[in-house]
DNA sequence: CTGCGTTATGTTAATTTGTGAATAACGATA
DNA sequence: TATCGTTATTCACAAATTAACATAACGCAG
């Protein structure tokens, strides 16, 4: 390991971003993710959303595009009832965060390896 | 390669972007390393952000803004003179567009794998 | 049937971002 | 000195995105 190959101290670094896209329409990226896990966390769209500093129309219009974008819909929303409603996660979202979070995983280590080998 | 491993005929792929960083100051990217390819084809600064659908105002200050975050200047922006003024790419930004091609190439590679192994 | 808290949706305001026009500065060349 | 095409910079306007507010719809509980 010497400084030809690696270059920790550089001011310059490797960034970027990955998300998963549905014929040219996004599909789900960060924040849908995170959204989705609040939501499972909380039964609630709107908890879920404040709870994310997120407008609760941005929040719903977000789980709308997923829902629609999918076969099943991740996000099942009720309204009315006993708690004025309740937000329910589905099997299909499950396996939706599994394969972001697979690819997020995969894509830190690649973020990390290039700023390694940025020779700047 | 089965269909349990590879998922090339999924509705859904992986997309991404990446970039170089400069203590949280954006460097580079896609459009900026092309820019800067224009100009060494152009020697001009206008004829570049014209060719490129960019505005002038936009393509000087990505140069600019390129030229104060690295150490030397990237481009050499000079006016007046024979045809009214030359833009002279250094070599320093040759190492860079070296650089961010590097990682451009092995960043194609890796969202192309992810999305064949993508499991929705 | 009333109250409650949530989902659903529209409207408007505010903020950010981008565009285009206009014009000054510049320096070799003729 | 006048011309030329480019760089440099400002200003006003447009477009797009985002935030904020308001309010209707819903259905269970009491």
């Amino acid at each position: 390991m010497t400084d030809k190959e690696t270059n920790t101290n550089s001011k310059f670094n490797v960034e970027g971003r990955v998300w998963i896209n549905s014929e040219n329409c996004s599909f789900t990226g960060q924040g849908k993710i995170e959204l989705i896990e609040k939501i499972k966390e909380l039964g609630s769209l709107r908890k879920a959303a404040a709870e994310m500093k997120m407008s609760y129309r941005q929040a719903w219009q977000n789980i709308n595009k997923m829902n629609n974008l999918s076969e099943k819909p991740l996000v099942i929303l009720n309204r009315g009832g006993k708690n004025g409603g309740i937000a329910i996660v589905t099997e299909e979202a499950d396996n939706v965060i599994v394969a972001y979070n697979k690819l997020k995983t995969a894509f830190d280590i690649f973020i990390k390896q290039q700023s390694e080998i940025l020779n700047l």
